[in-house]
DNA sequence: GCTTGGCACTCTATCGTATAGAGTGCTAAG
DNA sequence: CTTAGCACTCTATACGATAGAGTGCCAAGC
């Protein structure tokens, strides 16, 4: 049922929220009665108020004081931006000046927008670099270090590379390493590491010798250089400006929270659920407090958009801050950073 | 001039030291007395602590608390520590249970070194990554992706491997480049990649005729892939356990420092520094608050031990604290660490 | 019936004061 | 040289008083 609010409760909300983000201190209806061009007398603002706060949109920190927003307030306040916003035109000529506009290497490209998105919202930024199975192969090569020890190297379709040092139990030379990427190369080129693997599988079960015993070679070398990493890679965060985290006055009242929440910082594992819940959800997705259901971080809120290349989404880019953050700003923040991003990752120029 | 103390006074010192390594509060009289073992009266550990502060060696918070030792304090003491202490049997058995024993991927051995060092210390674990100048070239090869786009992938002695996309101006077939690679790798294997730009530079310089086009195109290959790269990287650090700094007292006092102290781990550059002068001192490194030169870790020691591979040293690790550390037993884990993985690195087994 | 001024009430934050406790420096005696 | 004793200093804590902000409710007004 989507709560049905009257106009005045709409704005007083609103109000509330607003000037709460803007000053972090709870908000009492004189403040409303003067802000919120309603033109009523604190009294009658105060009606308002309990009604929002039966409803569970805000709340009293203890009996006397103003009123602060409830996660449910900063739901209903984040729902009604009904369409993207667009960033301020200050914002935009400095983005263009500072953000990245050519991918040297990707990893660098991922670092520099999460640090980006961290300088600009003033949180911490985040991005998630693409998982393991969602990567779209693109080439594999081999090259033969010292015997019996090869040097697989994956390159994916956005130009990310993967490598890995394998030992084998008999020693290949070069000729025969080039020969298996080809191979594997004319194969593979065009899917997602999910559907190589499987493919892997398949072949290797079926034993058939329509290939010859080189070609089944190559699949158990891919298999073994990446194959089975694939189900055990963690996948990868990278968080920039997370000390951002204590200019927040309400965080820093709380030295155990603060701990908490380093810590989940920390623990990437933790922090890459966040991808899947974004990648499941196609538009932006802002995870409000206990939402994101992620252990330590229940006093943030998240923004996130996810970024792609071609037919699907790769990863995530994000804004983690207090949830007393200018939604509208971050929102087109990482709006913007995903959508660049994606471009970039195309080839397109921006 | 190496300060010269009385047996009492270093005793009295180290008391003074271990008690408030362990409690974290001005030591009074009273304490040392009884802890000390000296046998003496509060009073005669007065006229001595009395003595300890006109040396610089210790400090009263105000006019009426307990001693605290001073960074010069400190460094007496960690001085005095003439040999590397040794593991106590009961780390030394959960480390070598709970370390890696063998390198699958470099990147994730230095990670989980740093992890390791964080963990056991309760402190924050520093691994510096290789410096770019210092890797030994093992081999180069090269893999063209598409028209005018080539991947190099150069690897080091140690195992580690560095990316990049290069574009062309012209477009190479992959026979000119595996021939190219094969060039290079005969010119360069052994050499440190900073002889090998200096190799490079200097045949580029020359342009006599005395090498074929595709080789000299080969040198311009190298050059654009990693040659420049060199000059630009600052160099990496894998600080894990950063929040294990909240556990300190002294800086959970301080807001402030708190936030220098993260804003100073997040920036590497600055983190980086450290790794210089810790690899021209050849041994142990300690750095006691503002010894570290860094600007925000002033309330800090670290301790770093550089590791290597054959000649000369790679990186280093350390671990980040307050002043107040068991030095004793967070160098006896350094050094362990470091030892350690140059022994992994060597392709020793542990 | 909605709005509003008025008023009593509540809770917090802040300040000053008093107090207990820890530790010192100094002095004089052993 | 050591030590007991004592006066002094500084901190941390508790306490009470007070000012300020904000609420809820009631009764009067539009």
């Amino acid at each position: 049922m989507p709560l049905a609010l009257t106009e005045r409760q709409r704005t007083v909300l609103f109000t509330i929220i607003q000037d709460y983000i803007l000053i972090g201190e709870p908000i009492g209806s004189r403040t409303v009665a003067r802000k919120s061009g309603l033109n009523l007398s604190p009294a009658t603002i105060r009606n308002v108020m309990a009604d929002l706060e039966e409803m569970g949109l805000v709340a009293q920190p203890h009996a006397s004081a103003g009123r602060v927003p409830t996660d449910f307030g900063y739901r209903y306040y984040v729902d009604s931006l009904t369409s993207i916003p667009r960033l301020q035109s200050n914002d935009l000529e400095a983005l263009t000046l500072s953000a990245p506009s050519k991918v040297e290497r990707i990893e660098s490209l991922l670092e520099q927008t999460s640090l980006l998105l961290s300088q600009f919202s003033q949180h911490a930024g985040l991005v998630f670099a693409p998982r393991l199975p969602t990567i779209v192969f693109k080439q594999i090569n081999f090259a033969r270090l010292e015997p019996k020890k090869v040097l697989a190297v994956l390159v994916s379709e956005a130009g990310m590379t993967h490598t890995k040092v394998v030992k084998l139990d008999e020693d290949l030379l070069q000729d025969k390493l080039t020969e298996m990427g080809n191979f594997l190369n004319s194969q593979f080129e065009g899917l997602s590491l999910r559907e190589v693997r499987a493919k892997v599988l398949e072949q290797m079960a079926e034993e058939k010798a329509e290939y010859d015993a080189l070609l089944q070679k190559a699949m158990a070398l891919y298999e073994q250089s990446f194959g089975r990493e694939m189900d055990e890679s963690p996948g990868e965060v990278i968080v920039e400006g997370a000390s951002n985290i204590l200019n927040s006055p309400e965080i820093q009242r709380d030295i155990e929270k603060m701990r908490t929440i380093f810590q989940a910082f920390e623990d990437k594992g933790r922090l890459v659920r966040l991808l899947d819940r974004c990648l499941t959800s196609d538009g932006l997705s802002v995870f409000i407090g206990e939402e994101s259901e992620i252990e330590g971080l229940d006093d943030l809120s998240v923004v996130s958009q996810s970024y792609r290349m071609g037919e699907g989404p790769l990863g995530a880019v994000g804004i983690m801050g207090p949830k007393r953050m200018e939604y509208a700003r971050v929102m087109a923040l990482v709006d913007y950073a995903a959508k660049r991003l994606s471009h970039l990752l195309a080839g397109e120029p921006v």
